[in-house]
RNA sequence: GCCCAGGUGGCGGAAUUGGUAGACGCGCUAGCUUCAGGUGCUAGUGGGGGUAACCCCGUGGAGGUUCAAGUCCUCUCCUGGGCACCA
């Protein structure tokens, strides 16, 4: 048998390397045969393959550019490795960039989103990923919402969601609401007013519901990063704890608060409550002094990495608090970092074993006392430096002497015998608010009527459509004064009523796109049977950044879905792979830093598969990775390398059929290298994910096979299966110029279509190997030994090698050890 | 402030299970070639010493465990991500 490869004068081959023309050839044989297009095939196994679609501010930047190859391919290669691969498309189009545009140049949000889309669908093309288009998504369509509007009407029945008060952002000068990320130093972006905290009412839904199934599954998921798991169980906090009440002289409520540290309940000096708690508020109704302090606690963004790290304010009320089981009077203060928000808005004040009590009542003079001492006995100065650790009960009364352990129960039984308390679990993790005071969103499906109150949108009313019409001033959300938006009669008694302004947090319809990539069209369900078939996403990849809240409200939504009967799993992502961000020069690439480099301009100068070799050669995924223009020169480098060793190699004319059984030592060499680099890039694309080191594999192989200058019909038959490898594993990463050199290497077949290389075991044996030799672990030698020596041969070989001997002399050998393969320490 | 990562040549990075530190690429140096180039090829390239064989030092810093540490442990410094309304 004889390969004939093309190479004739009309073959892309008959020239230099021309990136655009290959290109382009190989994605209108993708276009022409639908080769991503992909149903439901029960015989197959799926592989839906998911990268965290982007929103459509533009054009492509290169950190969509980097995320996308790195799902292409793995999608590509899991095709490779016959996978039914579904690897869908789409749009997470509202939020609140297109509302800014709209502000600025005047464009409708809606316009401004669809032009951006169509912009970035067709980088995306001229990237070569492999899309089925046929399943395209994008959220702002009234046939995607209407779905999670939907949803919300549900959760509302089930109770999931409600309505309470909650602290924004407020820009007392624009009168609106402000982000977090429009708040800078405390104070509003466009108007440089101080920023306020203010409460209003707005949605939440119950994820605390799901606190303790979201912490514990994250124990049987092998497929994410343990970063990424830390990180979420963290989040939720769970945390086992006591709640304890405390009588206020003069009041008839009593205060209560949760502790993680019952054990140091006798070292209580203080109380403190937040600025908006009913004591607090009480108290300055009598005193001009706290009432401005309170102002001004008010007078403060609403993140929490600005409460954390704001100067620690308080001030006293004037009011007492009665130590439960001492009856001591401690006073009772409020406090600039203690929130409403968080447990009940009071805590109690252990300065000799909490750091932040403890610098709080060295600043106000409050007391300090020592209640738990150091477990092995020594001595501390609770004055001179708090103790957190735990350790045993000192100047605790009966207490005194017990452990944590003993004291947390013998306390907390104390309490709920005298129904003073009781053990409780508390969670970091808060439910989840979803109302935004802004227009370019899903409306929140709700009425509101003075008789009934919240009334859900009945289902045969929904969608409740978003007008895209609008004219936008900035000044709020344009939907409050559309009346015939707003005005709306009641559900339920068909009174006059108002509809919701508010519509959803934008990572709402991030929490569920991914089901419906299944069944894109479902006009009569959220999601349909398609569903069953394709979820849970087999690798979903995306920014670290999402790390918490999209994944952590899509594991959310998952099981909200499951208990509403639309899906059979818990978790919605089986592996997940965070990639890093993109920087030049150090720092992220950004319109502001100036550091942007166009994903276009460089397309056009050396082609997309140069972009997309760099994206997966300059950095482990996980990794940040560094932009170097030299980089990417070096990738062409590498391609019109690549390119060229298959002209040469067609140049010597048709080749035979290798027999393996018939090479010379150089043959066999290359072939071994080329075997083991099959199983390594297999191992490092489909195990590791390293797609570096792949391509870094490849290069390797590609420099042995242009290395070895042997044209004879043995070597000329090796070079063709090393080429033809090399092909093959590189057309994941490079599938344009792999699919033109395919052919020419005389293949009637698509790449695209080709399976993986097979590792011929034989093809891996050696008969020597290299072995290292170290005296008292320093490198001393390299010794060859036969593959099937024993471990006292090539100990008794190593000790002769020269370098060796002058290092063991005379000495004593005290010990040699062998690590089979790889090297002997010979300590002395 | 809290949680999670990361720190290795001039640069990006490799070293997969504690076992040869610096693969691969960039840059640089020298030489050759070529049609003028952001061309191609060959050789060299962690620092120090030595004609060489080789030797010493070396993975942010300080300690420790081990026959053996970039890798494990303790402390510490720096950089990045997240902190609930950027997406």
């Amino acid at each position: 048998m004889r390969v004939y490869p093309k190479r004739n004068s009309d073959s892309p081959m008959s020239t230099a390397y021309q990136p655009e023309a290959v290109e382009l050839a190989a994605q209108e044989f993708w276009a022409e045969t639908n080769c991503f297009e992909v149903g439901e095939d029960a015989d197959k196994e799926k592989f839906y393959c998911l990268t965290m679609f982007p929103y459509p501010s533009g054009k492509l930047h290169m950190g969509h550019v980097r995320v996308l190859t790195i799902s292409d391919v793995i999608a590509r290669y899991q095709r490779m490795q016959g996978k039914h691969v579904m690897q869908p498309m789409g749009w997470d189009a509202f939020g609140m960039p297109a509302e800014n545009a709209a502000i600025k140049h005047g464009v409708p949000p809606a316009q401004w989103t669809y032009k951006n889309i169509a912009d970035m669908r067709a980088q995306m093309d001229r990237l070569g990923f492999g899309y089925d288009w046929s399943r395209e998504v994008t959220t702002c369509r009234p046939e995607y919402y209407r779905w999670e509007q939907w949803l919300f009407t549900r959760m509302f029945r089930k109770g999931l969601v409600y309505r309470k008060n909650s602290i924004v952002n407020w820009d007392p000068v624009d009168q609106t609401v402000l982000a977090n990320e429009q708040v800078i130093d405390g104070r509003g972006w466009r108007s440089d007013a101080l920023v306020e905290r203010r409460e209003i009412p707005q949605w939440f839904m119950k994820i605390t519901a799901y606190a303790d199934e979201l912490l514990d599954e994250l124990e049987r998921m092998p497929g994410w990063p343990d970063s990424v798991k830390t990180m979420q169980r963290n989040w939720i906090g769970r945390s086992e704890g006591v709640e304890l009440t405390f009588d206020v002289v003069g009041e008839d409520e009593p205060l209560t608060v949760f502790t993680t540290r019952p054990d140091t309940l006798f070292g209580v000096t203080y109380m403190a409550v937040a600025a908006e708690h009913p004591l607090a508020e009480k108290a300055a109704a009598g005193s001009a002094e706290l009432a401005s302090f309170i102002e001004e606690c008010k007078r403060m963004a609403a993140a929490e990495a600005a409460l954390e790290t704001m100067e620690k304010k308080g001030m006293p009320l004037g009011i007492q608090v009665v130590h439960p089981l001492t009856g001591e009077e401690v006073p009772l203060w409020v406090a600039n970092f203690v929130l409403m928000s968080y447990g009940t808005g009071a805590v109690m004040a252990v300065p000799g074993h909490d750091e932040r009590d403890w610098e709080f009542a060295k600043k106000h003079g409050l007391p300090i006392r020592q209640v738990i001492a150091p477990a092995d006995g020594s001595d501390i100065d609770i004055d001179a430096a708090v103790f957190v650790d735990k350790g045993v009960l000192v100047n605790s009364g009966a207490y005194d002497g017990l452990d944590y352990d003993g004291a947390f129960n013998a306390i907390a039984d104390h309490f709920e015998a005298t129904g003073r308390g009781r053990r409780t679990i508390n969670y970091r993790l808060r439910d989840w608010g979803v109302s935004r005071q802004r227009y370019w969103g899903a409306p929140i499906p709700i009425i509101y009527c003075d008789d009934c109150g919240s009334v859900p949108v009945p289902e045969e009313d929904l969608p409740v459509v978003l007008p895209e019409d609008v004219e936008f001033t900035g000044h709020g959300s344009p939907l409050r004064d559309m009346p015939g938006f707003v005005d709306v009669k009641c559900p339920q008694c068909g009174k006059d009523a108002r509809r919701e302004t508010d519509t959803f947090d934008t990572f709402v319809e991030s929490s569920w796109y991914f089901a419906r990539y299944a069944c894109p069209d479902s006009d009569n369900a959220m999601v349909d049977e398609r569903a069953a078939y394709w979820m849970p996403v087999d690798q979903y990849t995306g920014g670290i950044e999402h790390a918490i809240l999209h994944l952590l409200y899509s594991r959310f939504f998952q099981r909200v879905m499951r208990d509403e009967g639309l899906l059979d799993d818990s978790e919605p992502f089986t592996n997940l792979l965070t990639q890093g961000m993109v920087l030049k020069d150090g720092a992220k690439m950004s319109k502001n830093k100036g550091n942007v480099v166009d994903p276009q301009e460089l397309i056009a100068k050396y082609g997309a598969d140069t972009v997309r070799l760099f994206m997966m050669f300059a950095a482990p995924p996980e990794q940040a990775l560094e932009w170097s223009d030299e980089g990417v020169q070096g990738c062409f480098r590498f391609l019109k390398r690549f390119w060229k060793a298959v002209q040469a190699h067609l140049d010597g004319g048709p080749v035979a059929a290798l027999d393996a059984g018939a090479l010379d030592a150089a043959q066999k060499g290359l072939r071994r290298k080329t075997h083991q680099t099959i199983a390594k890039i297999g191992d490092d694309i489909g195990r590791r994910y390293t797609f570096n080191t792949a391509v870094a594999a490849s290069m390797e192989l590609l420099n042995a096979i242009n290395k070895l200058e042997d044209q004879s019909e043995a070597g000329r038959a090796v070079k063709h299966e090393a080429l033809e490898a090399v092909v093959l594993m590189l057309s994941p990463m490079v599938p344009h110029i792999c699919h033109t050199l395919w052919e020419a290497l005389g293949h009637d077949t698509a790449v695209v279509n080709e399976g993986w290389p097979a590792v011929d075991e034989s093809a891996l044996e050696a008969d020597l190997v290299e072995i290292v030799v170290q005296v008292n672990g320093k490198l001393r030698g390299r010794i060859s030994v036969s593959a099937s020596a024993d471990n006292e041969t090539v100990g008794t070989q190593a000790l002769q090698d020269p370098n060796v001997q002058r290092f063991v002399a005379d000495k004593e050998v005290r010990k040699t050890i062998v690590v089979p393969g790889r090297l002997v320490n010979i300590v002395v």
